[in-house]
DNA sequence: TAGTCTGTTAGACA
DNA sequence: CTGTCTAACAGACT
């Protein structure tokens, strides 16, 4: 689930499931999804109950009760948590027993992302978060401004977890659709408007998705490229639903880039 | 078949 | 030092 709202309705749905409740059995199904100091310490810790689950960017952290150690998961490309009946689902790499028909399961079809369980005094002091920017709603137009000296393009600095929080490509297209920018505009052609813009809609963006998305599973385009819920993303070739041009795609970034050539002009 | 993918990182290069 | 590109991770789909 790999952008903010994703792993924000996955925050919500596993602190409702999770909360309170101990695992009474945690079964890895495949060891790379896995990374721990110790495999068995990890296992034994994540029977705790949970405590609370927190987001940060485009991770989850796990809090268990009466332990200082937290287990930070990550859904890169195809992951996703799910609740099912068994702990044995296709693609499940590590699964959590609540209750014998009950399972909160890890499913990776790449298996790109996975579990970490870090052993510290607090998370937020781990490199991952010591070295990530703002979550949107603690971003201000100044912090964009901050980027004009840069020569790269604004796509590679949102893409840049260092800069800000939880956006990726799919996200970068909607909201320069939203804002009538083209998909290659550079840090230099940045103006105050535009900056202001970018992050009252970045946040719009994400409440409006969370909203659209909450439930206990979400599809990816990849599962079904018919029902997706983006103006632009996988869209080559549609007409564009504003103003009737043609849906184009170019690189920005190394990624696909999709827009109006029409409504998306300098 | 070769290209593609909502992510991230390391290394090569300009 | 900055930025861009590619490969790698891995599997499925077109």
């Amino acid at each position: 689930m790999p952008e903010l709202a994703e792993v924000e309705v996955a925050r919500r749905n596993l602190e409702a499931w999770w909360t309170g409740r101990a695992a009474q059995r945690v079964v890895v199904l495949d060891a790379r999804a896995l990374r721990a100091p110790d495999d068995a310490r990890a296992i034994e810790g994540m029977q705790r109950p949970v405590e609370r689950v927190v987001r940060r960017g485009k991770y989850l952290i796990v809090e268990f009760e009466g332990i200082s150690s937290w287990a930070l998961i990550h859904f890169r490309m195809t992951g996703k948590i799910i609740r099912d009946q068994t702990g044995d689902a296709r693609f499940a790499r590590v699964a959590w027993m609540l209750e014998p028909d009950e399972w909160l399961v890890f499913k990776d079809q790449r298996c790109l992302g996975g579990v970490d369980w870090i052993e510290a005094p607090r998370w937020t002091q781990h490199p991952t978060f010591l070295a990530m920017g703002p979550e949107p709603d603690d971003w201000e137009p100044a912090d964009v401004m901050a980027l004009q000296g840069s020569r790269a393009t604004l796509k590679a600095k949102l893409l840049d977890q260092s800069v800000v929080a939880g956006i990726g490509n799919i996200a970068v297209c909607e909201i320069f659709w939203r804002l009538r920018v083209a998909p290659d505009l550079t840090c230099a052609e940045l103006d105050a408007d535009t900056a202001r813009a970018l992050v009252l809609e970045t946040r719009a963006y994400f409440n409006w998705l969370i909203a659209h998305e909450r439930g206990p599973e979400i599809t990816y385009v990849q599962e079904d490229a018919s029902a997706h819920p983006f103006s632009v993303y996988a869209r080559e070739g549609e007409p564009c639903e504003r103003c009737q041009g043609t849906i184009a795609r170019i690189k920005v970034a190394g990624r696909s880039s999709y827009y109006c050539p029409v409504c998306q002009g300098r």
